[in-house]
Parts: C-alpha cells; structure tokens; sequence
DNA sequence: CGAATTATTGAAACATGTCAAGGATCGTGG
DNA sequence: CCACGATCCTTGACATGTTTCAATAATTCG
C-alpha cells in the first residue's frame, strides 16, 4: 500500500482554494478570541463561514455523559464553519489567543464553487481522521498528530503545540494520561525531544513515519 | 446535551439532493457487481460519480500491515465517488449483488451545485462516525452501527445486515470477535434478536438508543 | 452431502483507562 | 521580582475492555 503516502495531507495543500474564498467574499474585520472562548455553540443558525487569522480553533461535540470529541483543529489560514444544514452540528472555541474573520458570500456562483473544494477537503481530513481513530494504537495516533502538525505548520522538524494535553486527547480518542505517556516515551526512544511543554522537536522523522504506517 | 439528538442522522435524510444530482446527470446503464468485486482502485483517476442501484458498497483503505478500515457504508439510493482531487483516496468495493450507476454530469453548474450537497452530507456522516470511532466503547458503537443501519433502511425494527462481522468490525474499529461477543450479549440482554446471521430485530429500541449516547 | 467460509465462544495477553499523588508551569498580586 | 494559588502535566499502580490465539459451531456454496 505504497500509494496512500500519496494522499497524505493532501487536503492540506489547499491555498489556492483559500485565495478562491477570499476573492469572491468580503471579508469583515478580525474578531479576537482569548483561549477557551466560544465561537459558536452546538445548535447555532449556521450560514457564515470564518477564516483563522492567527490562532487555533477546535471543533467539538460532548455527549451526554460528558466524553468529549474533538473533531477538527484549525490554524492559521485555514476555513472552517461549513454546515450541511441550517444548524451547527459541533461548537467551535478558541484554543489560545485567535483571530477569526467571518466570510460573506460577494459573488455566489464562484464562491458556491469554493465552498465545494472547501467541503472536500474537510470531507478528505475528517476520513483521514476516520482511519487514525479506527485502526491505530496510541504512539500510532500520536505519531501520525505530530506529522499532520508539522506539516501544516510548514516546519519541518520544530512543532507548535497551542493545544493542551487533555485536546490532543479528545483529538486522537485516548485519555491525557496516555498522550502524555507516550510524549515521555517518544522522548526516551529519541524520536522526539520536549523542549517545552507546548513545543516538540522532531528528531527521528523516519521513525514517527514508520509509527504512522 | 440534548441538543446532538437532533442532527443525528441529518445526513441521512438526501433524498431531495439524490433528485437533484439525477435531474442534472445523465445516467448510464446499470453495472452488475458480485459479492466482493472491485468498482475502483485507490490511486484510480477520480471523476465520475456513482450512486447505488441495489446491493451495498464499502469504502475501504489497507494500512502497509494489513489492517483495514472501512470509512463508509453506501446502499440502494445513495451517491458515492466524491474526491477531493483527482485520485482516489480509498477503493470501492461491493459487498454483496450489487448494481451501480455512473453518473456523468450534464448540466455542468447545477450539478456542481447538488454536489456540493453530497459533499456536505458525507462530510456529516464522516464527523457522526468520528464521534463514534473515538469516543464510544464496543457495544456503544455496535448500538451506533445498529440504529444507523435501521434508520437508513426505514425498517424500525428488522435491520439487514448485508455484511459479514469483519466487514462491521473494520467499520467501527473492533475485532470481529467483539462484534460477534457484543452482539450475542445484546441478544442475551433482550435488545436484539438474531433471527438470521444477516438479520437483526431490534427489540428495545430505548435501550440501544440509551446505548449509543 | 461435503468442503470452505464465516460465526461463535473461551482463555490468556495486552493496551489503555482510571484513580491517585507529586511536580511543573503559568498568571497574578503583593 | 518573588511568592502564591491554580491549572496543567507527569508518573505510578491497579482495573477493565479489547485483542489475540485457538477450538468449535454454524452457514454457504458447489
């Protein structure tokens, strides 16, 4: 199965769609956001889509005895609020300091058609996702985060972590105690090494890749 | 958390985007598939869209290991195919007689349009399924599968299940042992009957949907 | 009917979760 | 600038759910 690196990340490489939502949209002016604030909740008229300026942004959803499931992270650049319907399916909140700008629709054919390559490229995410949370153990999982990261951040070996412990948890379907686990074990193979508690260096690219499969 | 009841199964519910994909599409003739037969190949050119005439089709990926993953169930009247760009990320295979239609569009900008509306729906499906791969125990997520199945075949309580346990196991992420243990034990509980191997009556439906959260 | 496939069931191994304690980090106010 | 409290992270010990391996039973298909 040589082919899937392939397709890996390659929703990510989505600049010119990006540039396509802006060009037919009029963007209104940067909302700030401290760490943990609501952006929209659970049940909201949905409609309007946003951009991150700067930041992280999370989407979530609780169940009803309190599991939590993060569905999406978004960084800088990056579009998220797409809807199937008339109400938001997931809540989205800020993860640390974020500036988000809402885009309105200014010419509708060619922003529908945007919006099209937006859906399939969250659509292509959310499967990509599908196959980490299905079928990998916790270094997989963890392995294949720091990868998606870095290469979404466009640095190579030194990643950003704005997220928390407990977010990278309900990202990836395990409990922090075992994120965290499996962080100090990373370190103590020399895959990776922990700088900082939201910084990880990537030491052994090659490896992390082997864990991811 | 009362409030995630109400979009489950939003997706589901596209009747009215299958019409519009129809209406603006010509359809081919219809093309048999035996059990277990290839439609396309990962890594095949991408384009066309396909909806399902009878029959039901999976959606798969194999990591270099050998596990597999089945993102998405598709069956009688619903559309599949979607890609992000121009390869396939996953392979389509038939699980048992099948009958699938390609659709070639026609009608360029309106079809466009009705896509972006599967796109959408299946990007809803993927996040329900997100939900259930990540944050659910084995008899949640059979429970999930089970209710699922039923609402798609508008049969309340006699579910088909066309699939064999292994292909149920690579859906939710268990062994086919699981599926096996977790449905005999929901038969034993009274929720389920097991009238046929292929075959499930749901009996307490209350219990199943307490269950799935 | 018989062979091959698929499904069920059991016992033991393993990965991950849970509970609990201690340590690090951060922000705030003195 | 330091000290304090609060939050977050790490680590350990134990409990639990799920997988794995293995054997048997049921089903399908020729």
């Amino acid at each position: 199965m040589l082919i899937q690196t392939k397709f890996r990340n390659a929703s990510l490489d989505h600049a010119a769609d990006v540039n396509g939502i802006l060009a037919f949209s009029q963007p209104s002016a940067v909302s700030l956001y401290n760490a943990g604030a609501t952006i929209y909740g659970q049940g909201d008229p949905s409609g309007q889509l946003y951009m991150v300026e700067f930041g992280t942004v999370r989407l979530c959803r609780v169940s009803s005895d309190g599991r939590r499931q993060i569905s999406a992270f978004y960084f800088a650049g990056e579009i998220f609020g797409l809807e199937a319907d008339e109400q938001r399916h997931f809540y989205a909140e800020s993860v640390d300091n974020t500036g988000i700008r809402v885009l309105r629709p200014s010419d509708g054919d060619k922003f529908n058609e945007s919006m099209l390559k937006v859906a399939l490229q969250s659509l292509t995410r959310a499967q990509e996702h599908l196959m980490v949370l299905g079928r990998q153990n916790g270094a997989e999982k963890v392995a294949a985060f720091l990868l998606d990261l870095a290469a979404r951040q466009a640095s190579d070996r030194l990643v950003d972590l704005p997220m928390q412990r407990c977010d990278i948890a309900d990202y990836l379907g395990l409990s922090f105690e075992t994120v965290s686990r499996i962080l100090t074990k990373l370190k103590c193979s020399g895959a990776i090494r922990i700088p900082h508690v939201k910084q990880i260096e990537l030491i052994d690219i090659e490896e992390l890749e082997y864990l991811r499969g």
